[in-house]
DNA sequence: CTTATTATGTTACGATATAACATGTCAAGA
DNA sequence: TCTTGACATGTTATATCGTAACATAATAAG
């Protein structure tokens, strides 16, 4: 936890206007989790303990955490201890867009508002390695245009930006 | 290589008119490295026979290659066989602009126009893994003013964008 | 209740990346 | 020219990340 939040707060929140301010987090992984479970019921699919589980872990924490770091917890909790039961299951989050990949960090967060954006842009802090997601809509438009102009058909695209969040840009100026 | 392309032609040209297109590719690797010389001098960095002879594998290959790729070449020239020479070699190229880090595909790849772009987006073909370079000013600029008002400072972005390459596409409708 | 499907657990391994230290190279100043 | 300091390379060892393959268990469909 960077000190210079405090523990009721967190960072990254994926609501833009909330994404770098303190704010009550107890409400996004209630939230998260019921909307999840709305999502995976309307389409067929099923949100398992072990699935539940990870995606809870990910909004508590409301960072990216490595597939280790969400193995560990899990292997604490009478859950396998082995590589794959994470990974299928921040493979399977994935796939349904509650959890998102963080390519630069070899992490995962957990996505706050599942179902609708479809490319978001991850806003990383290199100091504090918060993560805030941001919406792209006109980013990806001009993306996908010029993708369009060299025959060129995006399917998926990832926005990975970093530098520093609010809260540390002040760090960087002294020693 | 894919089987659609004759040995003499390349896929991923980073000139955004020729990014999928054949073309003669001869002059591609000779103007990569001249560039990079002028560029190093410039700058007073070192461009050593390592890193010239990466930056030639990568413009030669004109694909991304993975580190391991580049030093399993490497140490069939008489280069360290470890890990760490590809690793340096790759890590100087990337800072000096003359090669890109694809994360998605864990691989580096040339950059045809070091010094001209700050921000480049990656057209990557999940089919023949193709990776065209193309040009984003105006996508950069949408993110870093949405990230400005989120009291973020951007210092690097990276776009990656999965899809099909116009060769690959017909290959899709078909079994 | 059987059967097909999907999910989980486990073993084993492969792929990617870096820390730490020894050795070598080069250029600038004494 | 020598030496010294900075940088580059080589090497060992190990850390970290990710997946293939197969056995077992849970679930849903018939």
């Amino acid at each position: 936890m960077h000190p210079h939040i405090k523990s009721e707060t967190c960072l990254g929140c994926a609501t833009p206007d909330l994404a770098f301010a303190p704010h009550d987090h107890g409400r996004c992984e209630g939230e998260g989790i019921e909307r999840a479970e709305v999502l995976t019921g309307k389409r067929g699919v099923r949100l398992t303990p072990v699935r539940r589980r990870v995606l809870q872990i990910l909004l508590k924490e409301h960072k990216a955490l490595g597939a280790y770091d969400v193995l560990n917890r899990l292997a604490g909790e009478g859950f396998g201890n082995q590589p794959p039961v994470a990974y299928r299951a921040l493979e399977f989050l994935e796939e349904q867009g509650l959890v998102h990949r963080i390519r630069r960090l070899n992490a995962y967060v957990a996505c706050l508002h599942p179902g609708e954006i479809h490319a978001p842009a991850f806003l990383i802090c290199r100091s504090c390695n918060a993560v805030a997601e941001a919406a792209t809509d006109t980013t990806i438009a001009a993306l996908s245009s010029a993708a369009g102009h060299l025959g060129f058909h995006i399917e998926r695209a990832t926005i990975e930006a970093v530098g520093l969040c609010p809260v540390c840009q002040p760090d960087e100026v002294l020693p």
